[in-house]
DNA sequence: TTATTAAATAAGAACTACTCTCATTCTGCT
DNA sequence: AGCAGAATGAGAGTAGTTCTTATTTAATAA
């Protein structure tokens, strides 16, 4: 017991306000120890190995506390649906973190290659695309809105 | 009959090798509209309006083979399921189009004002996010290999 | 240390986005 | 007009995710 890695997510959860469960504790190893992007059927399959009766809701209902709580991020955020986009000048994104719209910017003069140098060798690049997140016009300002009755 | 959008659609067909369908017409007319990068669900509402008696299987099909076309492209390459990341450097990713794993991209020196500028007035940014699309180290290797027994 | 209370868990039902199957209809060619 | 292959509509099937509820567990107070 009192590994410095279990005691550092004892002190994180205290700091979001999350009770330290056993589940917890191991979600959070696995996650830190899989640097590849894994979708949640992926990190169940894994922490099955150490914790066979764990429930694939809980390791759901986990990652969902650890996003709100900034403990991990996500990767894709429209993973909910497929988006077409039929725009074929080339542009970038702003996407709204609340609402869930995508809005076309402008095109910017940006040089990419510094981002292009960075793809390790043997990879083919096809397409480069930026993508702004945040909040739009619409919901930044209800944000700001006082709650009132 | 016979406009002009009619009478191009009917040479892009032509050109893919699709069949010009009436309800391949309405979709890409209705594509065309819906800038907002719509759901195939919010595309099947609309069309259902000109189209009531459309199939959503229809929908998804003919969306399908338009981005096998290149008529329209998808934004978001990860809407399976969610993906998680536990690295919080800052860094960029790599996406394979093939096998859709992610890579993450040394962190590149990149002048990101020029996009953040193109934000509409009233927008707030909170993270900008660039990804390149392409095929992986391995993907590229089997897609160049020549087709044999 | 134990009691209390609120939160977390496991299990599986339910839901949503999407795909498949197949009988019928339509398109492109002759 | 007639034919062959492709596309459609309807609904069943599937994968990923969320919800529900009874039970267990953690955090705090006594």
């Amino acid at each position: 017991m009192g590994s410095p890695q279990e005691v550092s997510f004892q002190q994180l959860c205290r700091e979001k306000q999350l009770a330290m469960t056993h589940q917890r504790l191991v979600l959070y190893r696995t996650l830190m120890q899989m640097t590849d992007h894994p979708s949640p059927e992926q990190i169940f399959d894994r922490i099955r190995v150490e914790l066979p009766s764990i429930s694939l809701a809980t390791v759901y209902k986990n990652l969902h506390a650890f996003l709100e709580a900034g403990i991990v991020s996500e990767v894709s955020p429209h993973h909910g649906s497929l988006r077409i986009e039929s725009n074929a000048e080339r542009h970038h994104h702003f996407i709204c973190m609340e609402c869930h719209t995508i809005t076309d910017l402008a095109p910017a003069q940006i040089d990419e290659t510094p981002l292009i140098s960075s793809v390790p060798p043997g990879f083919q690049v096809e397409q480069v695309s930026m993508e702004i997140r945040g909040l739009c016009g619409r919901c930044s300002e209800s944000n700001l809105s006082p709650p009132q009755a």
